[in-house]
Formats: structure tokens, sequence, C-alpha cells
DNA sequence: AATGAATGAGCTTTCATTCAT
DNA sequence: GATGAATGAAAGCTCATTCAT
């Protein structure tokens, strides 16, 4: 049988839309009957290939998730100046955040719905980024590049608080670039840093 | 009839049981019957007072955002130099929004679960408030007090975000207190905003 | 308002067209939805009295549980020989449970449909109903009444499982009433019992 | 191919997975899927055998109906006195119906939940072998070896309650074998028989 | 002979809200 | 002011069965 490319896979049309829906409405005001009406398909076909609702949630988080991490450690781990691995480290997050603004913010909105282990193996994930972007910030005040008056671990839940907000307010048609806003965002960091 | 004194008023108990459940367990997630029963009334009584479970979220927002607004007023009608202003208003905004956690993390997480209208009520209110810190921050640009090359719309969204996202990780046991991480706070965005 | 005494109340309604829902067609094979129609009311108004659909059950099973429970008290605890006493508890066992065969029938078929803690209570209520009976068995033996090569607990089960097929064949359209066939089972089991 | 002995059959294998679990959770309560994964296979392999899931449970009466049956005609054909032969009927039934207690105990449990056709070819197979024990009871009741006082359908009946029940009771483990409980209840009939 | 994706109808349960008292 | 019985709509999920391969 011929594909059509533009008809993706059951399950990936299934994420896409429960995506967008959870992205515009939430998660506990999106019904399955929605989602799968959005994607084509019947129940049956969604709880063929997903345990639950909130499966659906746990996939879209893990694949924002995964490829963030996959990027800090990528910089993280250049010969490049800790200042340069910072600010790049910074923009990058910034960037795919917006890049992936509906999969962040129902991150943001809607990690607390999930059941109570599901939330556990989501947050250990996130834990483990954000302390490797701490060390980055102890590496540089070790280095005296960093003022060192500032705990490390304040500094992280400020800047992804920042980061966590730009699903509030950024919009795509508004005249700063992903990668501008990226660049401002790591500018303001490094520049509150400056010893 | 004697009342002990400790005995709030219903409505009071009503939107104390209220904001305490929403908070754990988002407003969804959390129903009628549950918030009467920890009012210790019934729900005929929550119908007598509030229109609806909406009506009780939306006063909770806007018991705190009618707080801070104030503050915010007053801190920038004084005589004091701009960075001063500045300084006060984030210490006060970041103080008053970890004494009040719950009523913030309500709004962070459950202010897209509103009606639309109510929805835009709040809205509105909270970008005047944005507006009003916003000309702080132009104010001491203007006065070559502050840098210009960043956007200052951009900086008070870079801030708030790092403000509404203190739910998800202060905790009263910690190490650090309300006005502690006030500090901190001012002190980061005041140093980033340095020319 | 004046009330037709034809009419019930909701709950007595509502278990009463379970009983005959249940004994008719088994309870899984029983929607709540047939219920609260036969009842004539809606699905609310069925989960406002009942916690769930096992609710029912198991209150169907504990009106005739204590029934039975009661009347074999009454009757163990008189002055008449063992023999006597006997007698007549088998004779009221057998027609008080075709009196209730809806019930009985539903006991029989669906207590192993019941959650586990509910089929727990359930069960230990017939044990203690089922050991009293023994006991009565126990004395006549002791007494020289009955013969003693027969342990007492499996003439309790050989009897109790006569008494419980008495749904599967009683019909009171047939030529015997409750009566005459609590007599024969009692002179069955009086004289399997003869030393 | 080579077979493993000890791998039965595809249509063997669902039914001995079925038997398993319908005796343990009931009917309506062990869904294709699980009999299937039991089984090792899928689902389309079991459609292929048998025509639905209902089929299942018919074909596992089938077996054990069957069985009973061939055992009943071979006893009641010998030249024995009449109280042998029932004491030996009495005695195998007691007997295989333990030997097969899962299918039996499905037997009592299911049968109401099978489609009514197919609850009326089990019945009607059920009702003759009722008839064929009756005839060796009435038999003896003409011969004078049994007390006539008491209807023969009755006792068939008492006695027939008291093997469907052993399912509740009976467990391998206990301390009467098959046999021994079949002598015990083939007394109790005969003495209860006595004229 | 066997797979497994997909269907569609049905299930129990929850809940904000109303209203006669 | 306050009760609590009752509603009615919708929710998440299950499952026997079909069918293209």
């Amino acid at each position: 049988m011929v594909r059509d490319p533009s008809e993706d896979s059951v399950p990936r049309r299934l994420l896409s839309a429960a995506t967008k829906l959870f992205a515009q409405r939430g998660f506990d005001r999106t019904s399955v009957q929605e989602i799968v009406s959005a994607a084509g398909v019947t129940k049956g076909a969604m709880y063929h290939y997903f345990g639950s609702k909130d499966d659906l949630l746990s996939e879209i988080y893990g694949r924002v998730l995964r490829l963030q991490t996959e990027q800090l450690e990528k910089v993280a781990a250049t010969e490049a100046p800790v200042r340069e691995r910072l600010r790049q480290a910074a923009t990058d997050v910034v960037t795919s955040t917006i890049e992936n603004l509906d999969d962040t913010t129902i991150f943001l909105q809607s990690m607390h719905q999930l059941s109570p282990d599901k939330q556990n193996a989501v947050r250990s994930e996130r834990r483990r980024y954000h302390e490797r972007f701490r060390s980055l910030i102890e590496e540089g005040q070790r280095e005296g590049q960093f003022r060192t008056d500032k705990p490390a671990d304040i500094v992280v839940d400020f800047f992804f608080g920042s980061v966590h907000h730009l699903g509030s307010w950024y919009r795509s048609s508004g005249r700063l670039s992903a990668r501008q806003v990226g660049e401002h965002y790591a500018d303001l960091l490094l520049d509150a840093l400056r010893p």
C-alpha cells in the first residue's frame, strides 16, 4: 500500500493532536474523545498504542526533555571557556523551548496532573538537567569568572523560571526571533553573574 | 449567637479551604464537595455565597493581585532614586509571593482554567501591574541608570518568570527566608541591568 | 407532600430493582443504567445513596445473611432436644432461602464478583453461620443422637450445598410449597445422621 | 517441524488457559486478551479455532458433561444390586467433580452467562443426566430398597446441590482425598434413603 | 494458520449545579 | 441562610470481534 507522506502513523498523529490540544486547553480540559477526533482515529486505536491519557502526556514530556538534555551535554563537554559554554547552553535552552513551545507549555502547566510515580520520573530527569546546568555555574565561580555571593542553585531557579515563563508571553508573530530572545536572556544571565 | 473568634465567617472559610486544596491538587482535580467538606459547610451554602467554582478562583486571584498592585504603587510613588525604588519593588514582589505561596501557585497553574472573560479580567489587571513595573525600568534607562540595549518588556518578562516559578522550588523549611530570596533576586535583576 | 404508599423510597426501589435484575441476568451482565431505569431514577441518584455497584450487592447480601443468622440463633437457643432444634433450623433455612430466592440466588452466583475485602466480610459472616450450625450437629453427636462416623463439617457442607442449589430448580409455581421442601430436606438431613 | 511433546496444540492450550482463568475470576471478568496471553497465542489464532468466547465455555462444559454421563451409563448398566449401583454412581460423580474441579466450578458459576440457546443445550444434557440418576433411585424405591415417602426428584436435587457446592470448599490440600469425600457423600445419600 | 491494528458500543463513575424545603 | 436529594452530561477506559495482510 502506498502511503501519502503527509499521512503520519497513528501514534504520531495522536501525539501531535494531543500536544496541540493540551497546550491550548490544558490536560484536564482536553477529553480523550477530542484527541482521537482530531487525530482522525477512534478511542480503541488510542488505547491500542497508549495505556492511558497520562501516557500521552509522559511521552510528550519525554521527547522535549531528552532533546534538551542532549543539547546541554553536548555544549557542556566542549573545550570552550566556561562563560562561552554557559552562554551557549542558555541560548540553546531558550531557543529550543520556543521552538517547541507547545510541549514546554504543557510541561509547565500539566506536570502536576500526572500520576505520582510518572511525576517523579519526570522530576528526577528535570533535576539532573538542572544539576548539570548548575555545575557549569559552579565551575565559573571556582575559576573566578562569576560572582560567588549568589548561591548557584538560586541562580539556576532564577533563570529557569524565566525560561518556563516563555510560553505565557512569547508569540512567534512578535518582533523578536527565538534566537534573539535567547541571546537577550543569555546576556541577562551572564551579566547578572559578573563578579 | 456567640461566635468563637477562631471561627471565621463561612465565605472566608470557603476561600481558605479552596486556596489550600487548589494549591495542593489543582483547580480541576478539586471537587466542590471536597471544598465544602474541608470548610465544614454544605454545597448549598457555597452556592449561596459564590456563583460558581470559578468565582472562588477569581476571588483568590483578586486578593493577591490587589495586594501586590497596592504595594507596587506605594513604592513607585516615593521620592527615592529609581534604582532604590526598583530594588524595593522587586524585593517586595518576591517576598509577598512567597508569603502567599498558595495563592500565587494557583495563579500560575489554574488561570487558564477560568472562563474566557474572567481570564481576560485577570490578565488585564496583571498587564497593568507589569506595565507599572516596566515604567520603572524605562525611567532608569532614560536616566542612564540602567542599560538600554535590552528592551524593558523583555526584562520584565524575564524577571516575572523567575517570580512565578518560586512556587515550584521554594520551601519555607529551606535555608533561605523569603526576604533573603527577595534580596538575591533583586540583586540579580539590578546587576543584570547595570549599564 | 402526600406519598403514594406504593411508592417506596429511592434507595429501597434501587435495591429491589437491583435484586431482580442481578438474579435474572447476573451481576456483571446488569448495567447500572438498567438498574436505575428499572427503579425510575437517574444514575446520579443511585450514586448519591450507594458508593458503587458493588455496594448494592453487598447490601442485598447483608439483608438475607442477617435474617438467617437471627433465625438460627433464636432456634439454637431454645430448650428443645437437639434433634428438634436441628430439624427446625434446617427447615427454617430452606424456607427462608426459598422465600428470598432472588437474594440467595445472587448470593451464590455473584459473591465472587465483589471486591476482595467485601468478599471477605461476607465470607466470614457466612462462616460464623455455618459454625453455629455445625455446633448443633456436634452437640447431637456428643449426646449420641447422631452418628459419629461422619465429620460434622462435611455434613454441613453437604447440606448447605443442597440449600444453595435451591435457586436452580425451585419454582414457586411447582407442586411443593417452601415449607414442604423444607421438611423434606430436614428429613433427609436428620435421617442421614441417624446413628 | 519438531514438536516438543510438552507443548500442546493451540486449541488445547486455549481451552486449558480459559478453564483456569474462568474458574479463578469468572467468565465475565476474564477478557479474551487474558486468555490468549496465558495460552501464548494471539487473538486471531483464538478466533481461528473458536467462533466466540462463548464457544470456549461451551466446549469446557461439554467435556466434563460427556465424561460424567459416560461414567454413569456404565455403572447403571451393570448387574450389581441397585444400592451398589447408586453408591458407585454417587461416589463417581463426586470423585470426578473434584478431579475436574475447575471445570465444574465454571459450570456452576458461569452457565447462566451463556447465550440462551447454548444454555438450553447444556441444560437438556444436564437434565438427561439427572433423569438417569433419578431412575436409579426410583428403581430402588420400587424394589423396596429405598424409602418411598421422598419424591425421587427432590432427592436428586438435594444430592446434586451438595455435589455442585464442592468447588466452594474442597481444597486438594485438605485432609480428605477425593475418594474419601465421595464415600462420605455416598453414605449420606444412601442412609438418607433408608426406608 | 496466524497476526495485530482498528472498531464501536458499552461500561462505571464523577461532578457542577439546581431547587423544593 | 442553609440543606441535601436529584439531575444530566460527560469522562476515561475496556472489550469482543473483524479484517487486510
